[in-house]
DNA sequence: CGTCGATATATGCATATGCATCTAAATCGG
DNA sequence: CCGATTTAGATGCATATGCATATATCGACG
């Protein structure tokens, strides 16, 4: 029954493992670059997220979805930045419960000088290592992967 | 000059946040799993690493090339490890100032069974989302990054 | 409308992590 | 062979993280 030797589960497991190294590996690079030293990596993961927000408002729980953190790491992550006026808070309009965050201005200024920096080294790691159309293959497989992950439920 | 659009440190920065998202998102699932119940992730990745050293022992300063964890941090899970009786130590015959780690019976069968049941839910995961064809190349492309990335130097 | 379970976030507390630094051993240059 | 530099690990200390739980609001239902 097997096509060539290896099973499907081995081979889930082979390819969750090497993508799994591989982002270690290339995470080690970009966390001993100087980006980090001003922002953790959650930390500037957050920043970064927040600017892609198309309103600029996003909800505490959607961004939990983002970052490996729990609830309450995610809390008091939100609430350093706060200290350090990177992050503006509001109470959800529309629930009570809720908190909706953005950037300030500074906070803006911080992930734009960190990302220019970020996507350089990101560059200097991927460039060498895949060629563009083996990239895009990489991207389409990851988003599916993402995708298919992310749905259940 | 841009062969579609897309520049190609763009390419590499999207292709970058999608694997890591991917990452993100295997790794939330296989976490709320109960197979983390017993050992932390870094603790059972320590541990499956040490499981699949062909001698079976190995040096602290190589194990910290697989996981993403400070010195001082490995060297202290794996004092937590050797605590629990999952790890043995043994100064390196060869290096006075290295330490040599080896499973224990107890932290082998330990391995094994997390083991087992982690690469089912692995399967579970990629199984439905990409086919062995895709899988199979997207283990070749993250192991080719892995490559390059951990070459330099 | 009042009660009950679910959901969003915060907080107390124990533990894990990282940075800087320390010790000891190996390696290098004379 | 000796002193200087580098490398492997361990440790003090401040901080980050997670689990369990508390608080408050939401939504469903009688």
């Amino acid at each position: 029954m097997a096509t060539d030797g290896e099973s499907p589960v081995r081979l889930a497991a082979e390819t969750w493992e090497s993508l799994f190294r591989a982002q270690v590996a290339v995470m080690r690079k970009l966390q001993a670059g100087p980006a980090f030293r001003k922002v953790a990596l959650n930390e500037y993961d957050v920043l970064f997220t927040l600017s892609r927000c198309p309103s600029g408002w996003l909800r505490l729980n959607e961004l939990n979805d983002n970052v490996l953190l729990s609830q309450s790491s995610l809390s008091r992550l939100v609430e350093r930045l706060e200290k350090r006026g990177l992050v503006a808070r509001m109470p959800a309009p529309d629930d009570g419960r809720g908190v909706l965050l953005k950037l300030t201005e500074a906070g803006a200024e911080l992930q734009k000088d960190i990302g220019r920096e970020h996507v350089r080294d990101i560059s200097g790691l991927l460039g060498p290592a895949l060629t563009a159309a083996e990239q895009k293959e990489l991207k389409r497989l990851t988003e599916k992967l993402r995708h298919s992950v992310g749905a259940r439920h």
